[in-house]
RNA sequence: GGACACGUAGCUCAGCUGGAUAGAGUACCUGGCUACGAACCAGGCGGUCGCAGGUUCGACUCCUGCCGUGUCCGCCA
């Protein structure tokens, strides 16, 4: 149900009946104030101008063409030509009565389901995971859940870093190693930590960058013995970063690795497809495609290498591989990819240049979904004091533990595993809320303390709202399926809750359309806070507080709850009974 | 040098296809717990939306120029 839809067809009939073209959009939206009603359209300024008529003439025109029994329980006209709208309580009740009856909110499903391919989270398997994967890992997954919420197919992708020339060093490390009778695991425990080993050893060392770049060479030449060491590494590396996932509640699982290395045996042929069509050209020893669509003033079109003149491949290869492959073999409608914004370059070379050579169908929409990179305080790329990367795992605890000592005299009480588990739920739930409800593509400071806060707009807040919720039905004593009676919507405080629960799918198609979570955390944020005002204002268990109100404000209790959960799912962030 | 982002309250950020008096959180100040959970609520303070033009009934939003910040740009990913 999605109230804007509706509204923007009711005017979009009213306008044609009024005489205005069939194409005029009635530009529906949220009023941004109450005597303004709740919605209001403005389509018809700008049509009045087209015909050069009078506004208030034209929408006085319109509203008397416009049908809105039963929803609208006063529409009039303001200003230069607005008509607000103001819905009509109990129809707002009648379809709470139906989402709240209905297992999907009555949220409604995608007719022809598409089929969606989602690139996100991507680590680099030589190294651990970093405070800098954590955007694109999250955002991902609450973009890919919403688009499952909505009926929509999915195909994950992990398009892991698990080939290239920093394995050559690796693999000559983690072979010592071995020789040394050392098992691999323990070894790679610490994936910092060996990188760091291997690099020193490859700038010290006589002999040894020797050695990794002939590990390189046979890797890429398939040397059975040197492929097992990798898949060695890569395995144990892939179990890190599941750890993660796992943590995270990211629902990334191994099945939905795509890495690099599976594209290795196309690149030859996507070389080849370009040359044949021109579209690459030699030059410099290199095979490069000169972008035309991208040329500067002075008309010089924008170099995309594609293959160095030694005959490697980069990663520009890889992309238009994968271009291949999801938009073909996987017949996507739509791919999806999550990288920080300094590839946006990339991969607006990838597309056009996939496109002109036909690996990528014209009915594949190809969006590239940029983000800016994370930075300290002092405005610089985000450090340990040390100057080291913060990593992802020590985040993650550090959180879970301040969660739980902020908590600790407010759940003294409860079991030990219980504590635990909401420490864990908050501490994760206030990570991924600090960082999901930012929707800049340009940088972002990151600071332990906004992070891991619990106050004001957070994932705890939600969590809160929603235990209330849950603490409102122990206390009745009440089963919430058992409610009676019909949603009632009197107080203001119901009104404006009504209005906003109505519109999560407005809220969960801005989300997957624009590819911003963050839409989504500012609206349950919003649905919690009107909830807390209602809460103060609008009794439900107190003395003189008649049944049927009793009834009706506990079953917009449950709605909200569910709409709550719900929600926080869709982000990945879990609720409790009590905290 | 070129391309692309970004510049909104002290700080961190919202602002939907251009709409009415630019919104939150935080910090600071004032109230509210003999309690449906105060991790909360009600209210106050706080902005020349980088600057200057332009388009129009109307611009934080679109266009141009300038200033500032950042990123990327032929063999890393």
């Amino acid at each position: 149900m999605n109230i804007r839809q509706i509204l923007n067809e009711k005017v979009s009939a009213a306008m044609v009946a009024a005489g205005l073209p069939a194409d005029t959009n009635p530009a529906v939206s949220v009023s941004n104030r109450p005597q303004f009603g709740d919605y209001q359209a403005n389509g018809v300024m700008g049509a009045a101008k087209k015909l050069k008529t009078n506004p208030r003439e034209l929408a006085q025109k319109v509203m008397e063409n416009l049908d809105l029994a039963d929803i609208a329980s006063q529409v009039e006209i303001a200003g230069p030509g607005f008509i607000n709208i103001h819905l009509d309580p109990s129809w707002l009740a009648a379809q709470l009565q139906v989402a709240n009856a209905d297992d999907k909110l009555n949220i409604s499903q995608s007719e022809q389901p598409k089929k969606v391919v989602v690139d996100y989270s991507a680590p680099n398997l030589a190294k651990e995971m970093h405070v800098g994967h954590l955007r694109s890992t999250i955002i991902g997954d609450a973009v890919v859940r919403a688009l499952e919420f909505r009926g929509e197919q999915v195909i994950r992708q992990n398009h892991m870093g698990d080939w290239g020339t920093q394995f050559g060093m690796l693999l000559a490390h983690l072979s010592d190693k071995l020789a040394h009778d050392e098992v691999a695991e323990t070894a790679l425990a610490d994936l910092e930590d060996f990188y760091r080993q291997a690099k020193i050893r490859f700038d010290e060392e006589d002999g040894f960058a020797d050695r990794a770049r002939d590990y390189v060479v046979k890797l890429q030449g398939g040397d059975a013995d040197c492929l097992a060491l990798w898949q060695q590494f890569i395995d144990i590396s892939i179990h890190h970063s599941e750890e993660i996932y796992d943590k995270l509640n990211v629902t990334l699982k191994r099945d939905d690795i795509m890495g690099e290395s599976a594209y290795n045996p196309d690149l030859p042929k996507i070389i080849d497809t370009l040359m044949a069509k021109n579209i690459a050209v030699e030059d410099q020893g290199a095979k490069v495609v000169f972008i035309e669509e991208m040329a500067n003033k002075d008309g010089e079109p924008s170099v995309f290498i594609v293959q160095k003149s030694g005959g490697g491949y980069l990663y520009a290869t890889t992309d238009l591989s994968a271009c291949r492959y999801r938009s073909f073999d996987l017949d996507a409608d739509r791919i999806i990819i999550f990288t920080d914004a300094r590839q946006a370059l990339h991969f607006k070379q990838v597309e056009i240049t996939a496109r002109n050579a036909g690996l990528l169908r014209e009915s594949t929409a190809y969006d590239h979904c940029p983000f800016g990179m994370m930075m300290g305080s002092d405005g610089k790329p985000f450090k340990t004091r040390t100057g080291g990367t913060v990593k992802l795992a020590e985040l993650l605890d550090e959180a879970v533990s301040r969660a739980q000592t902020l908590m600790a005299d407010k759940i003294a009480d409860f079991s030990e595993q219980e504590r635990a588990e909401i420490a864990r739920k908050v501490g994760i739930g206030a990570v991924k809320f600090a960082d999901l409800s930012k929707n800049r593509t340009s940088d972002y400071i990151f600071n332990w303390d906004t992070m891991l806060s619990f106050e004001g707009a957070t994932a705890p807040y939600l969590q809160y709202a929603y235990t209330r919720i849950q603490s409102i039905f122990k206390k009745a004593g009440v089963d919430a399926t058992q409610l009676t009676g019909n949603i009632m919507i009197s107080e203001a405080q119901e009104k404006a809750l009504a209005v906003k629960l109505l519109q999560f799918e407005e809220v969960l198609d801005a989300v997957i359309s624009e590819c911003t979570p963050n839409l989504l955390c500012n609206y349950l944020y919003e649905l919690a806070s009107l909830y807390m005002s209602f809460y103060e204002a609008c009794p439900i268990l107190k003395d003189g507080v008649a049944d049927e109100v009793k009834q009706s404000r506990l079953q917009l209790c449950q709605l909200i709850g569910k709409t709550l959960q719900q929600g926080l799912d869709l982000l990945g962030i879990e609720v409790m009974e009590r905290m």
